[in-house]
DNA sequence: TCTTTGCAAACGAACGTTCATTCGTATCGT
DNA sequence: ACGATACGAATGAACGTTCGTTTGCAAAGA
């Protein structure tokens, strides 16, 4: 609404794709059920993409570069940790609230990946994890963090915003700014050495 | 291990079916997949369950009372808000620990469930997060717990500790208590008032 | 003997995908 | 200006495969 860009059919299928892959699941979304949706016939969708798993790894990727990109800002910018944290924090809450339909896709769905996709996507998932888990251990030392296995710290923020998915479907109800300022405050807060 | 009780086929290929819904997904998981992991083939699987959804139905329903009989101790302890996330915090971490297939497959599979059942499953979940919400505000109206969005403060646990399903598959590398031990004082130490 | 368990075979349905064809609409050579 | 040509887009039909499940029968255990 906001820019009324012209979109390709392509990227028509692939946002209705993603819809469905959140709903019912990459495995149990059908080829048919995801062409009913557009108003084609299931043999029409081929000519505008060339497999069910292409759709799949499009979004996969492409959300994969969209958070590695981010951490590349944030590591570029020198603040300090609990600086770069909510960064981090923000860019996943905001991600989760205005395109959650394709996070969760992301987030859930790409074991349904083949080879050699799958892997090319393990190591950039772990590339990103990594980082992260430098930033956090760096808050540690420097005091600004509670002393703790990075790794339950990592997981335990990368979790805590997954439910932002599944809720903001539709009806946001509240302002997506107070609900991300109420989640940063709450993990941050946990984050804090006494 | 520790009570060497006798199992019988049908907890056997429950338990076998957790692990592949946890790994591969309810959909993409198919009844001679599952034979194979019990050594049996497909249609003997049917002398012993009536179908792949009576499975699904099982596990989720049995953790649902699972969850919901925890609840009703942590209500009866007459503990203050604190005390009692605290308990259900640790039955969360803990199950996930000891029971992270059946788990996984609760919390991730159960939209796959047909009517009736599916309706009656969300009833059971609605209710247990009602009384979750409950205590979460009974905390923050005795100023134990900061003053936020009361569904905020719940999704947000709940989504914290999801990661434990994914990570404790094998190689608990780490010690279960250490690691509960952490994840609740992190946790804790965000809800509470400054 | 009677119940339980397992298996091969088969069922209709649904799956992802391919194919030949058709229908419009642009672009081209003249 | 005009027919020829190319092409993007959509379709119905069919492909081979896999799905969950049923059936009939044999072997084993009580």
């Amino acid at each position: 609404m906001t820019t009324t860009t012209k979109k390709t059919k392509k990227e028509i299928i692939q946002e209705a794709a993603a819809h469905l892959f959140r709903d019912k699941g990459y495995s149990a979304t059908s080829m048919r059920d995801l062409a009913e949706a557009v108003n084609l016939k299931a043999s029409s969708l081929y000519n505008h993409i060339s497999s069910k798993e292409e759709i799949l790894r499009n979004i996969c990727f492409d959300n994969a570069h969209r958070f590695i990109s981010g951490m590349e800002e944030v590591e570029k910018s020198g603040a300090d940790a609990p600086a770069q944290v909510r960064a981090l924090l923000s860019l996943h809450i905001r991600t989760a609230m205005e395109d959650a339909t394709s996070v969760t896709a992301f987030n859930d769905e790409w074991r349904h990946l083949n080879e050699p996709y799958l892997s090319e996507f393990k190591a950039l998932r772990k590339d990103y994890e990594q980082r992260f888990r430098n930033i956090l251990s760096t808050g540690m030392k420097s005091g600004a963090f509670r002393q703790m296995d990075p790794n339950v710290m990592l997981y335990t923020l990368f979790s805590s915003v997954r439910w932002l998915y599944d809720w903001f479907q539709d009806g946001k109800s509240r302002s997506a700014e107070a609900v991300e300022a109420e989640v940063i405050e709450l993990l941050m807060g946990g984050l804090r050495s006494l």
